[in-house]
DNA sequence: TATATATAGATAAAATCTATATATTGCATT
DNA sequence: AATGCAATATATAGATTTTATCTATATATA
């Protein structure tokens, strides 16, 4: 059974004439004929009764107008669908996402999402990038904004913000009342690192291998939020990000404590499976986190900016 | 956009893989390919994306598998609707019938039709046969029972009853009392003859031309039940189907006369376009009214048993 | 290495076209 | 009325073009 057969069945059922119908379809009759034909011989009845001026539709015939015009009604709509790119409620997809990138980076951007794209349903992933880059590589994900650097041969990546790492230190500590601190000292007190997946745990750990330093009492965790609370009430000390820490410096909770010849810093970025499309609507999210920060124009180089 | 396409498209979004969906449709690989492909070009968007042990649907496919889905399930409703010939209620068709037919020869076989084919519509046109041959060469309706014979190239037709057609009067007529009147004494009386289009009535002027008589004050009329009313009050006298006329005969309203040298009968049948196509529900019903009278034999070789 | 998808070229299947046969209608003519 | 003819319909046959599918192979990925 085939879609245009179709169309040429309904348009003679409603002209009433192969002649016209094909007319109508730009093609010739003896096309129109055949279509209808075999129509006739795939469902086994007859269609049409010939023979008069117009021919007529059997009961079988009319039967398959109802049905065909559905179909062709959906063929349409599908059709107008996607070349519109426009979005059905409850469509949607998934992305993934640090922390601190959900926490403090997107929530403008998402709400803005919400309002040109009321009806995409989003879904965020939220993990330590590692994870995240695992379900980018099994297309569980669309992208993902992580913590950079990330190699890796099928993923790319584009830098949006570079997010300091200070030392910060619970208000009642004693480095708080100090100017500064060396890292032979950091060393000596409670520290609370990343995980060692993390790509911030692994940045400060290179940092401490090169200046032969090894900390003592270390308490791993994964959640930067959580370590901020424990640097908060004096369970240990911690190198954390800007961004997560940025509140509770105002308030005074925490202390930024410089450590000579330390700067950490770690860049978030968005990262995607090398090669993929995106769908008007995801395209459309990650170009407002580039607008948003950075690096619009690197994405446009790595991805092509036509279409 | 091929209807073979959209399967080979959702059996690879169901299994996320072109080479598994190939497996499935008896088909190779390739041609899973190209045939998605195919869509893909269409529809100006990319349905999946690859790279990776399994494909994953992008938001565009996931829309088209929405709108697939229900385009296959309309085409596998109505070619099982139709290769089954079973009904959807709403449907139907029209025939064309004499009013004695629907009046006295059909309402039982309607009744019994009703119980096989509850969801059938039926649409009985009720006129004099001339009309409701017109009916059938235009394809407005579907067969008809009518008065014979009916001489034409393009309607068959097959007798199913013979109905005398008596010369009755009222109950208090003069004729009443007598044994029987000649065809003389008849014209001198006031006569309600069938119109002049009408079958039953070029039978009696036929005869009436034969024997050299012309009748007086005549009334014509379409409906043999108004003719039966205004016989019965003693308007006038009248040829009229026996059919027409038994229950009130049988009521003692009526009374036939003889009329020496005059046996009027009319033979009904059942007449169609020569050539045309029957549809399961309509040729139950022809078969079931010959089957209750007469002519299933003659039918079966004008149309053939076969189909 | 084993398993995917994509691509190229050959082959098979189908849809469509041109030309023509056949049937039907309506009109003119007898 | 009946008949013949012109105009218009659909069906059919055969050629042509387009599309779908297959085999073989390249390329990429886990």
């Amino acid at each position: 059974m085939n879609l245009y057969h179709l169309r040429y069945f309904l348009s003679v059922a409603q002209t009433g004439s192969f002649s016209q119908a094909a007319r109508e379809m730009h093609v010739t009759q003896p096309t129109v004929s055949s279509g209808v034909a075999e129509l006739e011989k795939t469902m086994g009845v007859r269609l049409f009764n010939r023979g008069g001026k117009r021919v007529a539709l059997t009961m079988e015939g009319r039967t398959l107008v109802n049905y065909a015009m559905q179909i062709q009604d959906l063929v349409e709509e599908v059709e107008d669908h996607l070349q519109r790119r426009d979005v059905l409620p409850g469509e949607g997809f998934q992305f993934g996402a640090i922390d601190a990138a959900v926490t403090y980076l997107l929530p403008d951007i998402l709400k803005d999402y919400r309002r040109v794209y009321p009806d995409v349903s989003l879904s965020a992933q939220v993990a330590p990038s590692r994870y995240l880059v695992d379900d980018l590589l099994m297309n569980r994900s669309e992208f993902a904004v992580i913590s950079l650097p990330y190699d890796h041969p099928r993923v790319e990546t584009v830098s949006i913000y570079r997010d300091s790492m200070p030392l910060v230190v619970g208000a009642s500590h004693p480095f708080a009342a100090r100017k500064g601190a060396t890292l032979q000292e950091v060393v000596q007190e409670p520290l609370i690192l990343f995980h060692t997946d993390s790509i911030s745990r692994k940045i400060v750990d290179e940092r401490f291998a090169e200046a032969g330093v090894s900390p003592g009492g270390v308490m791993e965790m994964r959640s930067p939020e959580a370590m901020r609370k424990l640097v908060e009430v004096g369970v240990g000390i911690s190198f954390l990000p800007l961004l997560t820490v940025q509140e509770s410096l105002n308030a005074g909770a925490l202390k930024v404590v410089d450590v000579a010849g330390v700067a950490f810093s770690r860049e978030i970025g968005v990262a995607w499976r090398r090669g993929r499309y995106f769908s008007a609507a995801i395209r459309y999210l990650i170009e407002a986190i580039f607008e948003a920060y950075q690096g619009l124009e690197v994405w446009h180089k790595k991805v092509g900016i036509a279409k």
